[in-house]
DNA sequence: CTGAAAGCGCTTACAG
DNA sequence: CTGAAAGCGCTTACAG
């Protein structure tokens, strides 16, 4: 068995109180004790019991990870991504996270993750999009959670964001100054927040450039749905058989922009010479695609680990004001909006 | 606060011991109090603490998955896909999944997964390949544990593995179907005993269809570094230099294979009319490619679930005798192989 | 079938 | 600065 705090007391001749204090630091020790309990506890080879200080303390040592059932599928990896960059962030803080997914159609009296009813967490990060039923619980519960890359209207949460806005708004300028005269927009679920913020971006670079609205408009393609390649193919082709003189697309996912790509090159068209694309993410196939799709990358990483940090200052301070901190996107230009 | 176990007691008018009998079913209960507990369980919306419980059985509820370091990378999602499927069979099982990484050169002093320093998982999944050094002191811990596709010379560990020998001697089989002649091989990481046996399948199906062996040698392109698709790249160039006549190259990861495409194109030929291509797993850029990658799917999901399962058996019955599942690959036959 | 009691391995006031 | 003791919320023999 391994050694208890009772091994190493008896061992080095103190008390477990004494133990705890030097694996604990929370009180004055001499020096001398101190050299002798550490000295034991390494002889032994010794490490807290993780359940019993959890018991103690009444603190679970845990965090919550929580997605949407929808996004639990072989192709998307975003949030898995920024989910190695939660963990990687609580292993520095000697939290350990636990992962779960909720249905779209949440309903708090059968589909509660399973870890807030056992009060295993003592905070929870949540990926994307959330059903505010979820939300809702949570404030009732008083359990700390930060929101990533989603918010609610009139709800002042804790959240991480990606600039959405400026990100799409300097991906637009970038394409006017390439010359490009007739930028298109191409996107699903326009509700969502943050993708609203994206369009926002795109039509508010447009308006600057003195583009009349009812041209943006026309440019358009907004509807609400899930992101994928097959509405971004959709988009395009529809968009280019009205409107040839586009002579670029802006799809709000990369999901969306390889798709638009699709769409482009089976009307015979060819990227970037005709039409420029660019997307919003930088997920793994972007670059493997052909043209390489030119984007807006998420530091994905960054984003898991400022999401933990987050996290761990609403736990420590409960009433903290809410916080949002606001994440820079970079513009990655690769084949799909240049051309040499 | 949340209620406790007294709460519940005090209120259906019984001892916790009761209680705790009824929810756990260890011991007859008659059914009248049986129903008294358990209306005033729900009533009350109780949930027994994690950590009090572990602490009184002793046991942890959480297992720990454990990959390598350099598989915590942003391309290589493949782990993280199996991830899920340990994650979904654990979470039916009501246990919770712990992640950590280790580093190649692995220190048991030093770089020991910190869930086992203060043993808080019952049981360790680990992915692919590890230092034997790390399994050695799992075997000295005396704590259960499963490898997935990977397995060590001489030590029946549990194991779950792909059929990494039929599924590429099937591939083959194929090519030689199709009326490919001269089938060559690249790939990295040749010690490693997953690709050795797909290096293994390749050879013997060509040898049962008397190719001679010094051919089978000349178009061999297999090296122990990293499978990255440069290697595939630059292993398909050379082979293509050196033997024209080469009509199709396996790949030994679809990294691999990606890369060999690129190789192919990049010396002018073409991909399928000229060389056909085939590669392992079917990660989700396989799918995006042009062309689309043939390749052997893994199934992931099931690889995660199977593991769990696997390590659960082992978990409950410490001695039994160890134990490898081998699950089939299907061979998914995409552009890269076939021209129409 | 049910209850009183000990115990799991820690932490934390409280004395001294 | 250090120790004795209570307590965290469960489970589990052991009586009855």
């Amino acid at each position: 068995m391994s050694p208890t705090i009772k091994d190493i007391a008896k061992k080095a001749g103190v008390s477990i109180a004494t133990v705890s204090i030097v694996l604990n630091g929370k009180a004055k020790v001499s020096a001398t004790t101190k050299e002798k309990v550490e000295a034991v506890i390494k002889e032994m080879d010794y490490h807290p019991l993780h359940s019993a200080r959890r018991l103690a303390t009444q603190t679970t040592g845990n965090i919550g990870y929580i997605i949407w059932d929808g996004y639990f599928s072989e192709a998307e990896m975003f949030y898995s991504q920024v989910f190695w960059g939660v963990e990687y962030a609580a292993r520095n803080n000697d939290y350990y996270v636990l992962v779960t997914t909720v249905k779209e159609k949440f309903n708090p009296k059968e589909d509660l993750p399973r870890f807030l009813r056992s009060r295993v967490v003592d905070g929870i990060v949540i990926m994307g999009k959330m059903p505010t039923s979820l939300l809702d619980y949570l404030e009732y519960l008083k359990i700390p959670f930060v929101l990533v890359d989603f918010e609610v209207q009139r709800k002042a949460y804790n959240s991480i964001q990606f600039d959405n806005y400026n990100g799409t708004y300097g991906a637009i300028e970038y394409l006017l100054q390439q010359g490009r005269k007739n930028i298109a927009y191409v996107g699903g679920l326009i509700n969502h927040p943050s993708i609203r913020k994206r369009y926002n971006g795109y039509r508010d670079a447009l308006e600057a450039h003195n583009i009349p609205a009812e041209i943006i408009q026309k440019f358009s393609y907004c509807v609400d749905v899930e992101n994928t390649s097959e509405i971004g193919t959709e988009g395009a082709v529809q968009l280019l058989k009205k409107h040839p003189e586009i002579d670029a697309i802006f799809g709000c996912t990369d999901h969306i922009a390889l798709g638009v790509i699709e769409g482009i090159q089976k009307l015979g068209r060819s990227v970037p010479k005709d039409v420029a694309v660019i997307g919003f993410d930088d997920i793994p196939i972007s670059s493997y695609n052909k043209p390489k799709l030119t984007t807006l990358r998420v530091p994905k990483m960054s984003v898991g680990k400022e999401a933990f940090n987050l996290l761990l200052d609403v736990m420590k301070k409960p009433d903290m004001k809410s916080h949002t901190r606001i994440l820079p996107v970079e513009l990655i230009i690769r084949g799909s909006s240049q051309c040499n």
